[in-house]
DNA sequence: AGTGCCGGGAG
DNA sequence: CTCCCGGCACT
């Protein structure tokens, strides 16, 4: 039943972003222009700082609700943040962020509005539950507040999950508690300009490295010519000879037990962070596989793949890495792996013994991808099964369409759905999961990945966000499907 | 059983 | 209004 409606769309201007100052922090602004550069094929937005000084940004570098997320960046230390502390968002400042682990450690000053904090706190957070803006509350949200007032006081708030932009799933659904989410107020923005602006981003993903940091993890481009290692994918079928952005995939599921580490540095020592839940449940082995485009080598330990990148992708010398020790830029290149109940063979050793590489950079995807559950790729389905998906934003047609190569995005596709890692949900997921930006290549999206066992038609091809996002993003539905009505993101 | 979303209730 | 969800149609 489609009510055939789409919500009015929103002006980008005065969108709140954060951008990228000369210290290499991000900083808080408001978008007051925008302006077409043809031969990027890229927007320039004038984004007025809080000290009212306006500044000019492509768009790669705006950090925002439909802008790249926040899991494209490595913050850095002293980069003020928001996270949600006890039912309350309360701003700190990067201790440390490690890529790799999704862990990024905030102190918390009691200086802090949030009466929770009565001492400097060191709080171990999850990228996704870290903000570089600060949430304008809703007063349901401050409803909220008193209850955790009162309950804080003992042990309740291990029992009443702290809001969090973390994935959440059944608990979460009884009750009519509002999911606190504290992004709701980006998520309009979400939802008119992601399309948009995500389309911008894949115009042209050429997003310049930084070389002093890990500021932009990812270099990566469309162009075939680029220069960039192909995957060489037997899925010979489908344009896949694409140079592929480092993606670095995901695998572990959605684990919302980091949030129990609100309690503070002391309990954090005591919360088990990420990989209990998934060890447990299933008999996972647990691998590093590089994410660098064609390569897909795995190892056993953390540090083999580190050195691995580092050395044979980011070419630094030994004695560039003993210089590197803050920089970790070489966590954006791999990531964790598990296998289920999967006669792997023995992973590489370490780097030098032996180059081979146990999967497949085209199966290791896979399994990366979709580790969860394969059976879930037949989810994945290309936009343009969608017959009534409408376009908002016509004048950007034209220079998306002219994209000459947007098969990336088929590349990215198995991924949606495994988002939680936040690596994964960077850039070129964004890309795939914006509506605008799955039109561009229909046929990039042929069903080319194994074991989608499925081909019917109708309703389960209808795309929406549960389907696209999965519950575990459901932070990133439109608010229509977040409230159960018509999907205004997916119109069918 | 899973999904989409209407209709309606709570606040 | 916003937010949430029971329940039904549909697959």
């Amino acid at each position: 039943m489609s009510t055939g409606k789409r919500l009015a769309k929103r002006s980008i201007l005065g969108t709140r972003v954060s951008v990228p100052l000369e210290d290499g922090l991000y900083y808080p602004g408001v978008i007051r222009a925008t302006k077409a550069d043809e031969r990027n094929q890229e927007n320039i937005y004038c984004v007025q700082l809080e000290n009212k000084e306006n500044r000019e940004f492509l768009f790669h570098e705006l950090i925002g609700p439909g802008f790249q997320s926040i899991f494209r960046v490595k913050l850095k230390k002293g980069q003020r943040v928001f996270v949600t502390y006890k039912g309350r968002e309360v701003a700190g400042l990067v201790d440390h962020h490690r890529p790799n682990l999704d862990q990024v450690m905030i102190t918390v000053e009691p200086s802090s509005p949030n009466p929770h904090v009565t001492k400097p706190t060191l709080l171990k957070k999850k990228l996704e539950e870290v903000r570089l803006l600060e949430s304008r509350k809703s007063a349901r949200l401050q409803d909220l507040d008193t209850d955790y007032s009162r309950l804080a006081e003992g042990q309740f708030e291990i029992r009443r999950r702290p809001p969090s932009l973390t994935i959440e799933v059944p608990t979460l659904q009884s009750g009519r508690k509002r999911r606190p989410s504290s992004t709701d107020d980006g998520d309009v923005m979400n939802d008119c300009s992601a399309a948009m602006v995500l389309m911008s981003l894949s115009c042209s993903p050429k997003s310049p490295r930084r070389s002093d940091s890990g500021l932009y993890a990812y270099s990566w481009t469309s162009s075939t010519s680029s220069g960039f290692q192909e995957w060489d994918s037997p899925r010979s079928d489908t344009r896949t000879a694409t140079p592929s952005p480092p993606s670095p995939l995901v695998v572990m599921e959605t684990v919302t037990s980091g949030q129990v580490s609100d309690e503070g540095i002391e309990m954090d020592e005591t919360v088990g962070f990420m990989e209990e839940p998934l060890s447990e449940k299933r008999k996972t082995r647990t691998l590093f596989q590089c994410t660098w485009p064609g390569c897909g080598k795995q190892y056993y330990l953390c540090e083999d793949v580190e050195k691995h990148v580092r050395m044979r992708h980011l070419r630094r010398s030994k004695t560039q890495i003993s210089d590197l020790s803050d920089d970790h830029e070489e966590e954006f290149y791999y990531t964790e792996i598990e296998i289920d109940h999967h006669p792997t063979p023995p992973p590489a050793s370490p780097e030098g013994s032996t180059d081979s590489v146990l999967l497949s950079p085209e199966l290791a995807n896979i399994y990366t991808s979709s580790a969860p559950t394969l059976s879930h790729l037949d989810m994945v389905k290309p936009p343009h099964e969608n017959p009534e998906y409408r376009e908002p934003q016509k004048e950007r047609e034209q220079s998306i369409t002219s994209l000459t190569n947007p098969v990336t995005i088929s590349n990215f596709q198995p991924i949606l759905h495994w988002q939680p890692h936040p690596y994964a949900v960077s850039a070129p997921s964004d890309m795939a999961l914006s509506p605008k930006y799955l039109r561009l290549s229909p046929k990039s999206f042929s069903p080319t990945i194994k074991g989608s066992p499925t081909h019917r038609k109708g309703r389960s091809e209808i795309r929406k966000c549960r389907k696209v996002y999965g519950m575990e993003n459901k932070e990133q539905w439109c608010t229509q499907c977040r409230w159960k009505k018509a999907c205004s993101r997916f119109v069918s």
